[in-house]
DNA sequence: CAGTGGTCTAGACCACTCC
DNA sequence: GAGTGGTCTAGACCACTGC
């Protein structure tokens, strides 16, 4: 098809850069849908009229990126979307991880509404101050208690969806509800751990009392485009959290 | 020389993964020391008798080992070693940031001595609950106020000069330290990070009060030759604390 | 078995750094 | 200009997956 060289990027670029760019460009656009098998690399190569190593070079930074996945022998795939009870690795509560046994916590909605976005969440979102969002707050609960307390805010346009089909429409996780509802696919996020004491408002809502020390996490999760389409800010029991990190 | 194919490893690896190995076995030699320029890629591929292609695969490899560093137009490097005063990215004191200047805080050392390692320490260095062993207790200090507070555990066979040696020979910089004296260079390093309370003991070398929180980050940090060689404990006030990064 | 990605070769030419 | 790493080519053959 007429897909190859339809829109180039920068041509300054090394051409790997630019096969890259064409390769996200088609999962984007929905050509490939997450999960979704690619072409072969050699029918790749011979598409955009390259070397396959040069077109192999393409698909590994992709990989890098997050956008590909490739299995030997089987063939190169469209990442699916990050899991976000990901979140839950981060804290150790008694009942999850006896077995290794990923128990999805479940999701409790307290507030789904459109607001104007205040100045923290509209500077990670790439808006401006008062610009419409939509504000989700959240418990996660594990064996009847609520473990984690999630405060969401999501730019209005791409998400609008969410208020008209209202609360019962969310599963327990809110990627997969993101994609099916408002076809957004999360690929990866920035985080940013830090420490507090809970307010009485959100103490109450994770039946602590006032001032008790918690972990904070502000996370930015970004669209397959890389626009940031998500701030978030988690808050757990401080004695309970735990993460690792390898540095070099 | 003789080095090429001198010692090789398992002969089921891909070449590239074989190369690797030689040239972190030539870098922890000594025969190219951190810091130290490696001869051209063309020459190694000579060297070796394979393709430059193979070879390259190779460097890039050790580089995402975090063994070598390129530049291009210039060479190949050996990295050198870990900066220990990185800890001090994690926490944000008034006196340090305000204008990006890097003040390496001064290292107060408390206790130096040879003990026999309980279990956690064990552990994490690969021994037995009980082996000998070198413990330091110290603090770091900036602007005359002591801001975090760590324990750190070592094997007694690599590092008993630094008890002959004694206090007085020791830098604010540990791993610098590690190198000089003890000729051990630290690659890379885990880490865990968790919050707690200050002991009373704690609490004092802080000037802080007892129970008060702080951020908790055990590190295990590695040899070049991937050896556990260093286990951690470093706190800091829990509301100082701000970690950031990346998941995909 | 056919089809996929993984390894490897032996070249050419480009871009950067430093003298 | 000499020397370095970075990009790209056009092939060959190997290793894994699934029918």
């Amino acid at each position: 098809m007429g897909s190859a060289g339809s829109v180039m990027s920068d041509l300054r670029l090394p051409r790997y850069e630019q096969l890259r760019d064409a390769l996200r460009a088609r999962v984007t656009s929905g050509e490939w849908p997450p999960g979704s098998m690619l072409p072969s690399e050699t029918d790749l190569a011979r598409e955009y009229k390259v070397a396959l190593g040069t077109m192999r070079q393409a698909l590994s930074r992709a990989v890098e990126d997050g956008l590909l996945e490739r299995v030997h022998g089987k063939g190169t795939f469209v990442r699916s979307e990050l899991q976000d009870a990901l979140m839950f690795r981060f804290f150790r509560f008694r009942d999850s991880d006896a077995e290794g046994k990923v128990t999805i916590p479940r999701s409790v909605i307290h507030e789904l509404r459109e607001i104007p976005l205040e100045q923290e969440a509209a500077d990670h979102l790439n808006l401006k101050k008062g610009a419409r969002g939509i504000f989700i707050l959240r418990t996660r609960v594990l064996a009847d208690m609520p473990a984690l307390l999630e405060k969401i805010w999501l730019p209005y346009q791409a998400f609008k969806r969410l208020l008209t089909n209202g609360k019962d429409h969310f599963g327990d996780l809110l990627y997969p509800t993101y994609h099916k509802q408002c076809n957004v696919v999360i690929t990866h996020a920035r985080e940013n751990i830090g420490f507090g004491t809970l307010s009485h408002a959100d103490a109450r809502l994770l039946k602590k009392s006032a001032g008790s020390p918690v972990a904070v996490i502000r996370r930015t999760a970004f669209s397959l485009i890389g626009d940031p389409v998500e701030y978030r800010i988690s808050q757990g029991d401080a004695l309970s959290f735990h993460y690792n990190v390898e540095i070099k």
